[in-house]
RNA sequence: GUCCCCGUAGACCAAUCGGCAGAGUCGAUGGACUCAAAAUCCAUUCAGUGUGGGUUCGAAUCCCACCGGGGACACCA
């Protein structure tokens, strides 16, 4: 049949896909060209008295922003974004301020690759990218303020990302203050000589150049020569948290070598400590927290120097100072500076053959093992059941006892943890248990071990055979030990992290370039502000140089090192005109999206980041001891560590240096669950395209053949991609919205189902018909006053949707709405008494639709602001209240009574009814739970 | 291996302090409308809560063990 046909019989004005195409851009332009959802900042560009929302209390709600990929947005990608829309539709109608912005997070590696696949500049390719992307979210009818959106790549945004390096550049971490200070502050403390100079050396001495090293080495962001993870592959170094365990790169998935190479580094370790403390003021997911604590790994104990028969000195780290006397071996990680000092030319008398690896000399022993420990995989280590290792022949004294210890390497102790050194206490750990059982050393039991315990024991206990420790518990011990360390000289208390400091170059084209320039002394000087934004120059070849994967010995080159009328530059930086070299490195990715929550705040303001009263207003602590930050930030888990561990840690910089009063940048983090797909292979194990695929008796057909039923991400590679242009296209923006949120809670994730979203659509249509006449178009409201029945369930359904959408539980509060709508649609006539607060109250989750009916019934204003309906509390008291009854756990009738019924009355109206069920039995307990239930026990 | 989260009708999901397992959606079935179909409307259907114990007058909810799914960490001294 024709469409014509079908088209033919569908009443002239029922809400339809096709209602919908013609609702939905004529409110999009509504609120574009009215600027309904602009929020007033408090002073400022933004700032408007008139708004009527100008001074309420505010509400700053933030999504975590898209990387506007190529391939545009898919139906799971909204999904967060929908729901914090609702959330603030609805908060902004309750009263408040809101501020609900959306950008774009668009340097990045994509692009830049892309670009070189095609020879399009990146530049190129993320406008065109951002511009569809804001098409579709247009499209979804999301209320954000446009004003105050911006891209990562705009020159005014990354020119205050520079700006913001510069304020770590020049900044020092004060361990006595805990916090950052101008470096300036640092230099005049050297020069007042009220803080030494490392070395111990004179300022007042020191060549300019020395000076100028001796402050480098303080910067919050330094250049330093270390072991970084090179990526070949990729052409770039890439940060700790890029790296998957198994040492390949996060994205891409090339394999990662460590090379020593001269890089920057961002100080985030100064930090770790208030990075793990300031978790407890933040009311986010537990297992985020647990993720960020895990990643910064602090953990508490003492250094602890072991003289050796040399002159060296071999420092361990341990978190069991108590144990100390238990210590009956040392390990060195292979690759330890110390090792090839302590080495001896031959074997000790009467050394343990099994520890000599076979080897003629120590020397040797140690060689063969580096080797073996090198050639084998991160994998191949961890996953090694017998722990190896070699004697290196040398020995330390264990300076509680004098004892003398043998000394190991193992590739057990990793050389980047600690001191790359330990004591062994194999009685009470159980890496030194397995490692003391293969080489047949000493154990020694410094805490008391259950009788019949194997095998090393780490809970607490009284302490024994450790001198002035025994009888003292473990925490007690390890205070007790660390003063007799600290005393004696022979170590301290200390506090060691598994976070490193973050690599902060990258050598890219598509990122920020450092606003730095080195001088003919090698040494990094700071642009001064007035130079800022340093803009990404055009360059004729952007695309990085990578190389062969497996290439270890490959050098990073950055592509704009190759422009070098851009690389030499004359400027006149306070001692007159001469040349610099530029820094040709660019920022990561995580560099713009470190600080973005931020500007929204002040967007287009060019004298500071953000106006401190626009700041405080928005993002300010409410009360004492309140972090402040964003009041609702939403994203997927899968930036737990990197981006919310970077983005926590500028902050705390910028707010140590006094240009934010919040101390966290995001006071409540929500995520949100994932929508999935199915997706189906062929017999071949080919993929089919999901779209094509008929389920008949619980099998799936693809055409004829039958297909096997997968579940996985949506994506191009499994043919199950279904996109929100389409949806708008079937159903309607509104009707896509309503569904994604009554599907299920925002933070679970589900299998997308397109069949179903027609249930939304029919929700839309019965609502739609409670106003409209479908064959005439007349309005079918009356001013009839509801019955008493209707007016209750009225008002429990907007007191009950008032608690789901403070709570995030849009899929209840639709169902409530439904339930409404069910109650009103037998009605022979719609009450205006009920269609308003149910119009506005659909306005979140529908708000096209909602304007629609709004303006016919005779509004003339947008219903963005609004009032949204309050319950009257008279209206929530029951009628009456019916209490089953059970008997033995089993209802065995039910009694109606008034709801403020006595418990005793209650109680002698169950017995009666229940009488026949207790057959004359005395009940031997009865218990009243009011308004509830009665359980008589008998 | 350790830790965390989750298992409720055919599917997605509700269930307040432990108090009658069902709010809502899809699907299926039947009916109304129609020459018929689609759309729409109305109605019906279906689980005793992954399994086994325990606590309790009463357990989807609390506790223990196991099974299944998802996630995090994985020699960090």
């Amino acid at each position: 049949m024709s469409e014509s046909e079908t088209n033919a019989d569908i009443p002239p004005y029922r809400y339809t896909a096709a209602k919908a195409a013609e609702i939905e851009p004529r409110w999009q332009a509504y609120w574009a060209d009215n600027g309904t959802f602009n929020a007033p900042n408090p002073t400022g560009e933004l700032a408007d008295p008139t708004h009527p929302r100008a001074g309420a209390p505010k509400l700053h709600v933030q999504d975590m922003f898209p990387y506007p990929s190529g391939s545009g947005l898919h139906v799971g990608h909204p999904l967060g974004y929908i729901g914090t829309d609702s959330y603030t539709r609805y908060k902004r109608m309750a009263g408040y301020n809101v501020l609900h912005p959306m950008g774009f997070d668009a340097f990045g590696l994509p692009a830049e690759q892309y670009a070189v696949q095609t020879g399009t500049h990146p530049r190129t390719t993320t406008e065109a990218n951002i511009e569809r992307y804001r098409g579709q979210l247009r499209r979804l009818g999301l209320a954000y303020d446009n004003r105050r959106s911006f891209a990562t790549t705009d020159p005014d945004y990354y020119r205050w990302t520079q700006w913001i390096f510069l304020q770590v550049f020049n900044s020092w971490f004060d361990p006595d203050l805990r916090k950052a200070r101008p470096i300036d502050d640092l230099v005049a403390e050297f020069e007042a000589g009220t803080r030494e100079v490392p070395g111990g050396r004179a300022w007042s001495q020191l060549p300019a150049v020395e000076r100028r090293k001796v402050i480098d080495g303080f910067r919050l962001a330094y250049v330093s020569e270390a072991p970084v993870n090179w990526c070949p592959g990729l052409g770039t170094v890439l940060a700790n948290e890029e790296v998957t365990p198994d040492g390949r790169s996060e994205r891409g998935n090339y394999p990662v070598f460590q090379r020593s190479l001269k890089q920057w580094m961002m100080r985030i370790t100064a930090y770790g400590d208030r990075l793990v403390d300031d978790l407890d003021a933040l009311d986010w997911p537990e297992p985020v927290k647990l993720m960020q604590r895990n990643w910064i790994g602090r953990s508490r104990g003492a250094h602890v120097d072991f003289p050796t028969d040399g002159d060296d000195v071999i420092s361990v780290f341990t978190t069991r100072p108590d144990t100390l006397f238990g210590a009956t071996y040392m390990v060195l990680a292979p690759e330890h500076t110390l090792v090839d000092a302590i080495v001896p030319t031959t074997w000790p008398a009467g050394t343990n053959p099994a520890w000599t690896g076979g080897a003629a000399d120590p020397a040797e022993a140690v060689r063969t093992y580096r080797a073996a420990a090198a050639a084998k995989t991160e994998e191949e280590r961890t996953d090694a059941k017998v722990k190896t290792g070699v004697f290196t022949g040398a020995f330390a004294t264990n300076p509680v006892n004098g004892a003398k210890v043998p000394v190991f390497i193992a590739d057990y102790v990793l050389a980047g943890y600690g001191t790359g050194a330990i004591m062994a206490v194999p009685g009470h750990d159980e890496r030194d248990w397995d490692f003391a059982q293969t080489f047949d050393l000493p154990i020694v039991r410094t805490i008391e071990t259950p009788e019949d315990f194997d095998g090393a024991y780490t809970g607490d206990g009284a302490v024994i055979n450790s001198e002035f420790l025994n009888g003292k518990g473990v925490a007690e011990a390890k205070a007790a030990m660390i003063a007799w360390l600290e005393e004696k000289g022979h170590g301290r208390g200390a506090t060691t992290f598994r976070l490193r400091d973050w690599l902060f170059s990258r050598q890219r084209y598509w990122g920020e370039p450092f606003p730095i320039v080195y001088d003919e002394t090698g040494l990094p000087i700071a642009l001064p502000e007035s130079m800022l934004p340093v803009e990404l120059p055009e360059v004729d070849d952007f695309s990085p140089r990578t190389f062969d994967p497996d290439d270890a010995d490959s050098e990073p080159e950055t592509p704009l090192s190759r422009k070098k009328d851009w690389v030499h530059v004359e400027l006149d930086l306070g001692d007159g005109l001469k040349t610099y070299t530029r820094e040709t490195n660019t920022m990561p990715q995580w560099a713009g999206s470190c600080w973005y929550e931020l500007r929204y705040l002040d967007p287009h303001n060019e004298k500071v980041l953000v106006d401190p009263e626009n700041e405080a207003y928005w993002m300010g602590p409410q009360r004492p001891g309140d972090p402040g930050g964003v009041d609702l930030y939403v994203g997927g888990v899968e930036h737990a560590v990197l981006h919310l561990l970077y983005a926590r840690f500028w902050h705390k910089v910028l707010y140590d240096l006094g240009h934010v009063s919040s101390f966290e940048p995001f006071r409540k983090l929500f995520n949100q669950g994932y929508i999935q797909a199915y997706a189906f292979r062929d017999a071949r194990g080919v993929i089919v395209p999901a779209e094509e695929v008929v389920e008949r008796d619980g099998k799936y057909y693809y055409g004829d053949q039958e297909v096997a039923r997968e579940y996985g991400k949506m994506g191009k590679s499994l043919k199950n991609v279904v996109t929100p242009d389409e949806m708008s296209e079937q159903y309607g923006a509104d009707t896509f919205r309503v569904y994604e949120m009554a599907m299920g809670p925002l933070d679970v994730s589900r299998p997308w189902d397109t069949r179903a979203v027609v249930g939304s659509q029919r929700f839309l249509q019965r609502v739609w018909r409670l106003v409209i006449d479908e064959e005439t178009g007349a309005i079918r409201v009356t001013d009839t006053p509801l019955d008493p029945k209707t007016r209750r369930a009225l008002h429990q359904t907007i007191a009950g949707v008032r608690e789901d959408m403070d709570e995030l539980r849009f899929n209840t509060a639709i169902a409530k709405l439904i339930q409404l709508t069910n109650t009103l649609t037998p009605l022979q006539a719609t009450s205006r008494e009920a269609i308003e607060p149910l119009v506005l109250m659909m306005s979140p989750f529908a708000p096209h639709l909602a304007e629609e009916l709004w303006r016919k019934l005779g509004h003339e204003d947008t219903c963005a602001y609004a009032d949204y309906p309050v319950a009257d509390p008279a209206q929530l008291v029951a009628e009456s209240v019916t209490y089953p009854v059970q008997v033995n756990g089993k209802v065995r009738g039910r009694v109606e009574v008034a709801p403020d019924t006595a418990e005793d009355a209650v109680r002698a109206a169950a017995l009666a009814e229940v009488a026949d069920a207790l057959a004359g039995r005395e009940p031997r307990k009865v218990i009243v739970v009011p308004g509830r239930l009665v359980s008589v026990v008998v």
